[in-house]
DNA sequence: ACAAAAGTGTTGCACGTACACCCATGT
DNA sequence: ACATGGGTGTACGTGCAACACTTTTGT
């Protein structure tokens, strides 16, 4: 492709926050990286951008090469491009996040050789990680946070069917803080976009609770003036 | 520099969204392209970032060249990487807002060749603009009105001092929509950041309003946790 | 005197917050 | 029976929205 324009000396790449939540605690997928710089440290997951590919494109197959999963939340939320953030050269980063459901799925095992294994890791206690992976995390999560307020992206990292007691934990979890349980309650409820199943929680030692669902049809539909923004 | 990473076949640039408000109106630099493509057409004002420099540092000169302004408040809000976006090849873009008085600052002349000229535009009949320009600005305006709501950028737009009527207006500029003018006063003056001068509007026909300034000393006690997402 | 914008309070409602006890279930 | 989490209601304060008239000043 001859193109006219000035070369540019330099890669391009994407970083994934693939946030997951497990045993009451949120998670962040890590891979063990298997090629220098930085060669066993830890790091996000993320690869450089194919010339054919959009970045919204390129963010879905490194999420895929990853995990196996297609078509979840992804949010694109800051560009890193500072000189000398990358140790071999100048390599600017889109960075995404991600929400999954790790039920089910917790074996992860990246089909790339650059890592040697892909795990979760809990936001509580990460280590330093590779490049400015640690800036990128944290940033994230601050727009997760924020994103949080105004969008139902909760639902998108529990079960399909889900107590209130979970989603609340979660909610906690992301914002690091204890909620009032009978607020909470009431808040969800009042939105009015969680089905109330017949269905109660199994295999608990104590009183079961009632699960529900997101109902993404009636959250369209209440919410239909609320643009993504 | 030999980076020993494989070469990405792409330009790399920054485009930026440089908000003004002047006689009641948001506006937006735009400038007059003289190269192809689109020769002659009008387009957000932006440029290929260089190698040694990193994107805040070409978003701050690309600024600066088109204005002669520096230390403005710039803020990234996304990044465009469709394939197709720009039709000579491959180019990955970085998309900026700022605002900046226009006051005093009314003759704006690029310093580079590929703009004609540079020249404000309301915001309201914007003509179709250059590449996807026309998608990033409507993306930074609705960055622009979520950020309002939670940070006081508007007095980045306004002169130094100002009456609240001129502070209305400009909220109702970005919002577009109609605020009533008590409760506007009211919660405005109830945040504390607002320092009353002794001095009043002049050259007015009619009953001349107070003036009043952004204290940002107030503002950043007030809000010191409120930090940055 | 008139035109034009400055300036000013109250009320109702919705929402967030604080707070403690009984209930159902499994062992 | 007991341990464990499930589930529930009220009262208060804050903040937002609706709403209209008098005051000041220049011409």
């Amino acid at each position: 492709m001859e193109t006219g324009l000035p070369k540019f000396d330099s890669a391009f790449s994407i970083d994934c926050v693939i946030f997951g939540f497990e045993a009451g605690e949120l998670k962040v997928l890590l891979i063990e990286r298997n090629e220098d710089p930085f060669k066993d440290w830890w790091a996000l997951p993320g690869n450089l951008v194919e010339n054919d590919e959009s970045i919204e494109t390129a963010a879905t197959r490194i999420l895929y090469e990853l995990t196996g999963l297609r078509d979840m939340h992804m949010e694109q939320f800051h560009t890193f491009g500072e000189i000398h953030r990358h140790p071999l050269g100048r390599v600017i980063t889109v960075a995404y996040y991600a929400l999954i459901r790790i039920i089910g799925q917790k074996e992860v095992k990246p089909v790339t050789q650059y890592a040697k294994k892909a795990f979760w890791h809990a936001i509580n206690d990460l280590p330093k990680l590779a490049f400015d992976h640690s800036l990128i995390f944290d940033t994230s999560i601050q727009k997760l946070r924020r994103r949080l307020s105004y969008q139902p992206i909760a639902f998108e990292l529990l079960p399909e069917k889900f107590t209130l007691t979970q989603l609340q934990l979660l909610y906690e979890a992301i914002l690091s803080k204890k909620l009032d349980k009978r607020n909470f309650r009431k808040k969800m409820l009042s939105y009015g976009f969680l089905k109330e199943l017949d269905e109660k929680q199994k295999g608990v030692s104590y009183r079961a609770a009632k699960l529900y669902k997101f109902d993404r049809r009636k959250y369209n539909k209440i919410f239909q003036n609320d643009l993504e923004g």
